[in-house]
DNA sequence: TGCAATTTTCAAAGCGCTTTGGTAAATTAG
DNA sequence: CTAATTTACCAAAGCGCTTTGAAAATTGCA
């Protein structure tokens, strides 16, 4: 059953031309005539060979292959969701490059472990920093280690001299804000991300710009910081709807909590676009499609797939040219408008009076 | 900066002992004294020594490393959903015991090439199935390829000879249909997952079964097999809830499509819960809990993380005892009552009057 | 035709480990 | 106190590739 395969030594000797010759044609060196690269060619594809990757790894001395470190907190047992869909833009990357992509999921407080192991071993050829959080001190070690990576986002006060691709997303969320105060809005939630997480600073940043830029005061009472799960969403909204002086618009960080919002909308007896105006960071996650004409939320979008092989594609060059300039690369968001918001209830009173 | 690791060589030399004997004494064999055991693995430590993982594939033959195949249909642009939770389970216990997770993102027309490919590179000692479907080729794929492998899931017809850990999915659609039909529902709309998954043949199974044990027609027209997005959910229950005849029951192949479900039933100003009944396969996703004394979503529930770690112990045993009896698990899925589940309007009604 | 330049092929030396088949030292037995 | 084990270590031979340096075959040009 398990017939044991080939071996450079077996085929070639089978050809009658030497190991060096037949790697060569493989590999597609100039040193072999055409004729003779076609005949390895064809002879590979017929007796099935396939040079061990193990043993070229050895010899070349690279790994190919890209490692991604999955933190995975024990306590919350929380893996972040748009964690596949990243990971399937630049597994796509990597494919075509001939990249194997090492996994590691690791408990979260051992990560920085993780990735000294993963370099020490040689297991790997770079890495992918996922969800950098303020001042992330990955980015010094891997710096130390000397072994070439990609940031996916940012990490304050140190983006320069590594590379990163991030999404705007200070612009981003003081766009989205705008757009809420221009509809009259003056009591807007945000539902952010984990506080020490660089991208919900960054949010934080452009929601508060955009408060102040109208004067509108910032109430801290309106902020929040959490796992952007969809409970965190539903138990914000209830909590503030149900309350004095309750929000007439939400802006959250991920459709997940978006989709709670909205459930504790309707529960509430509200009717989201009309009472309640939402919009939300929409990832394009695969299975929560949010487009069409009109979708249901009004959102900045940023698909994360394509974030996912952009970061890939710096790595394999950063890994092919490791003296080349810094990559880094700003995506935008672009602020797509649904179902979910609308003008502001006392606005609205306003102007139906002025009738 | 890259100070290039050191390697065996030059690290027995320092040591003042042969190769052998500290490769002996890191993988704790027994021909070597104690003291000078910790002697090296001391050193080791102090000097940041740690073997090189391409050269211990090569001289070991072994590859430590477990394949997974992510099939991206180019079309739909979709990623399993309950990826992420699996692999995160599943990787866990390949980090408890040295194994890598090497994780394959390819187009899904490609998917059996990939597997030879990672086979006949020996870049990996057994794999993960994923998403079987029903007489799925891989099978007798893998096993001519005589490589360790495991399925989460089943692939009909052929479930004897191969290891596999699968959900008990006829008796868990069975059970929630029951449950509907004791509260008196007999319109039950069923939203499966496509219709070549193995599973959504078994769970298509078991809400057939349910239906005709208690002598309730079968109706094609509330049966549907689609991709197990949020919309799928949310159209097919708009379009159901406003025709004629409309079900008054809802069961989901997954949350997602549940929360579709959700949001269809209240725009059409109707209450889950009261006016119409939903029961999910919950697949305790991290980020949509549904748990809590009284969960959102009346669920059979079956922690697609927990299947991770099983199926991952048991392909890491298979690759240590490749001819102990094949490896086959049932998991039962926990029935969980919530707020989305209640008495059919028209038995409420019948009761009502008797009072 | 002859000799240098070029193209094509080859034998052998790594890559950094593990593992086999020893040997010297330490221990036990008689 | 010597012989027979056992223990603790070592030198060297792989693992299956790539790559270097050299040789053989082919070509170019006078």
């Amino acid at each position: 059953m398990n017939k044991k395969s080939m071996n450079l030594k077996e085929f070639s000797e089978l050809l009658g031309l030497s190991q060096t010759t037949v790697s060569r044609a493989l590999n597609g060196y100039p040193e072999v005539r055409e004729s003779t690269r076609l005949k390895v060619l064809d002879a590979a594809r017929a007796h099935n060979y396939t040079p061990n990757a193990r043993a070229k790894r050895l010899a070349t001395g690279k790994a190919m292959t890209i490692g991604h470190v999955l933190p995975v907190s024990k306590k919350h047992e929380m893996v972040n969701p748009i964690f596949a869909d990243f990971i399937a833009g630049a597994g796509e990357i990597y494919s075509d490059n001939g990249f194997d992509l090492l996994l590691s999921v690791v408990d979260d407080v051992s990560e920085e472990a993780s990735y000294r192991k993963l370099v020490s071993r040689g297991a790997v050829d770079g890495l992918i920093v996922h969800g950098p959080k303020v001042n992330d001190s990955r980015i010094a070690l891997l710096r130390e280690l000397g072994v070439p990576f990609v940031v996916h986002g940012r990490s304050t006060e140190i983006d320069t001299d590594y590379c990163w691709v991030d999404v705007n997303n200070k612009r981003a969320f003081q766009r989205v804000t705008e757009f809420l105060l221009d509809l009259g809005h003056r009591r807007i939630a945000l539902l952010n991300g984990l506080a020490d997480m660089d991208f919900a600073t960054r949010r934080g940043a452009g929601y508060v710009a955009a408060l102040e830029s109208r004067d509108v005061a910032v109430d801290p009472a309106l902020m929040f910081h959490e796992e952007m799960t969809e409970n965190f969403g539903y138990e914000t909204a209830r909590r503030l709807l149900s309350g004095d002086n309750a929000p007439t618009a939400f802006v959250a960080s991920s459709i997940i909590p978006g989709i709670g919002i909205r459930r504790a909308i309707s529960d509430a007896g509200l009717t989201m676009g009309r009472d309640v105006s939402v919009v939300i960071h929409d990832d394009a996650l695969s299975y929560f499609s949010n487009d069409g004409d009109e979708p249901a939320f009004t959102a900045v979008r940023s698909s994360v797939r394509q974030a996912g092989r952009h970061v890939a594609q710096a790595l394999i060059d950063r890994i092919a040219t490791p003296d080349a300039p810094v990559h880094q690369e700003m995506l935008e968001a672009v602020l797509t408008v649904g179902r979910s918001t609308g003008q502001a209830p006392a606005l609205r009173q306003v102007l139906d009076q002025g009738k």
